[in-house]
This record gives C-alpha cells, structure tokens and sequence, in this order.
DNA sequence: ACTATTTTTGTCGTGTACGATATAATCTTA
DNA sequence: TAAGATTATATCGTACACGACAAAAATAGT
C-alpha cells in the first residue's frame, strides 16, 4: 500500500501548495482589498479590457456558479462594472472601472513577492510551470466539463 | 506589466491543476461515500493508526477550524472515531473503524488512476513532486503559522 | 410561425478553507 | 496554591468551488 502513503502522493502537495500560495497572497492582496479569486479575474480583465461572464470563465476554469458571486463582490467594491450585449441579451459583458484600471499599478509587484517567498529559483519555478501548464493541459482535456466550454 | 499576464504566472496553474485533481478523484472518491479533503484524513490514519486531530493537521497543513467538521463527518459515516485521552482531557484521539480499515483495499487502486489521467510521464511525476515539496517546505517554513505547530 | 433545443447566466445547497474567537484542561510562576 | 499563560480542540462568520437546477434569450427544425 505504498502508493496510499502521503509522502508518496503528487496529489497532496499540489493540493497544500495552492492553498499555501493563496496564504502567501493573502496580506499583499489585503491591501487591494480583494481575495485571491477576485485577483485571478482582475488579472484576465486587465488584460482583455472586456470579456463575457462565460469568457473569464473559460480562461480560470471556474463556472458561472462561482463566478457570479465573486463579480458581484467586485462590482461592490466598484472594481468592475456589469453591461448586457444589445445584439443578444443573455450575453453580460465584464469591464474596468477607472479605480479598477487603476489598481494595475498597486498590484505589479505581487507575483514577484510570490516567486521570492517561495525561496525557489527561476529555473525550478520555471520548470514548475511547465510541468504544471502540461499536467493542466492534459487534465482539463479529460476533466473540464462540456457545460463549461 | 508582463508579469501580471495570466499565462505568466506560476500560481495559477498550480490552483487550476490542484482543483483539477480533486475533480479527477471525485467520482472516483463517490464510490467510497468520501471527498477529497475526507480521503487525505484516511490516508494519514491508514499509515498511522492512531493520530491527535492536532497531529492530523499538521501532516495536512490543516487547522482544526477545516479538521473538526471533516473529521465529524467522517464519524457520521463510521470510518472513524473519536476518543479523549485520559491522562490529558483536551486531547481528542483519532482512530479507524473496522469499516474505514477495510476501506483501504477498494482505495489502494486510485492514485494510480489518477497519474494515468493525467497523461504524464513517470518522469515528469517525479519531477514535479519534487520541486512541489520543495516549494511546500520553503513556504510552510515562512508561512505555516505557529498556532498550527 | 411554433415547438424543441441550445446557450448564457444565475440561484441554491453542500463541503471545504481560514481568520477570529471561545472553552476547557494543563502548566507556570510568583 | 491561586492567578495568569499556554495548549488542544471547537465554533462562528465569510468566501470560495461545484453539482444540480432554473430562467430567459436565441437558434434550429419542421
């Protein structure tokens, strides 16, 4: 029962690592008062400018079901505003408010503090990423469902 | 503003891919009447017996606030129990059924399977956990708060 | 044109995560 | 040895994730 031993799992480290990365965020996110979810759709809208509900969540591989919510909490903090598409009504799209636009600044130097927190080096982080870019290629593939495309 | 680009970073892979596994082990957990988050607390009573909920926690990186609930619902479905030492009242013993022992041969299969989901090489596992433990000590070193210890 | 299907977004219920706080038992130390 | 600090566990509130389902708009097929 080898394989049934936590320190033999790929799994489980994964899995403490993400949480441990949203732990590392948390007091540099803070100040931004956002969460590390929110910040994830703040990056892809900073990026695109504009994008469908259905859009962003292709690109972080979450559901309307959880997407909503956390857009609405943006809107709140009037980060983003909500507009539905003339040409066809069920389309929502998601854009930047000025004081969402002007958080970019705020937050360019996070994901450095992130790198450095981890103590690794740039070339494990950059393996990292393309293991883990492949491994998640792969995976949603298989695993991300229909309803979702 | 390069670093802030979604396909740049390294943490969002990592949180895309660890929710990407527990939904890869999900049907596979159904059978077994268990979550992901379940299946790792009988993974650390398959190896050891007999564990604190204190001890359980910091083999998972849990504080009892995510264990107690977890645990409770693992007593609901008779896996495990729960006994309070004698010798120091606040101490809570963890222990398995003779349900949740037997529940470890029907388990033995699946983390195979999910390595062969995720269509990499044995290689790449290898490295992959490598560098993920690495990460998780850096970072558990810096941010794995004392409450916990 | 009209019904059936599909698409897009949203709501609801359940199960984690986790900060803040509570509570009871034990230990410390004056 | 009694007050204060520490330790182990638990509770509460908030915020994700996600399966199941709902609702409205658009499209397809007859």
């Amino acid at each position: 029962m080898d394989h049934l031993k936590l320190d033999n799992q790929l799994c489980f480290p994964l899995y403490a690592t993400s949480r441990m990365i949203t732990r590392i965020y948390q007091p540099l996110l803070e100040k931004l008062d956002m969460t590390y979810p929110q910040f994830l759709v703040m990056l892809v809208l900073w990026e695109h400018k504009k994008l469908t509900v259905g859009q962003i969540g292709k690109k972080l591989f979450l559901n309307t079901n959880t997407l909503t919510p956390l857009i609405n909490k943006l809107i709140d903090k009037k980060y983003i505003l909500k507009n539905r598409s003339l040409e066809d009504e069920r389309i929502v799209f998601i854009s930047m408010t000025k004081a969402g636009k002007e958080l970019q600044k705020s937050a360019s130097g996070i994901p450095e503090c992130i790198v450095n927190a981890s103590g690794m080096s740039a070339d494990d982080i950059q393996t990292m990423k393309i293991l883990m870019d492949k491994f998640l290629e792969n995976a949603s593939r298989n695993y991300y469902l229909e309803s979702q495309n």
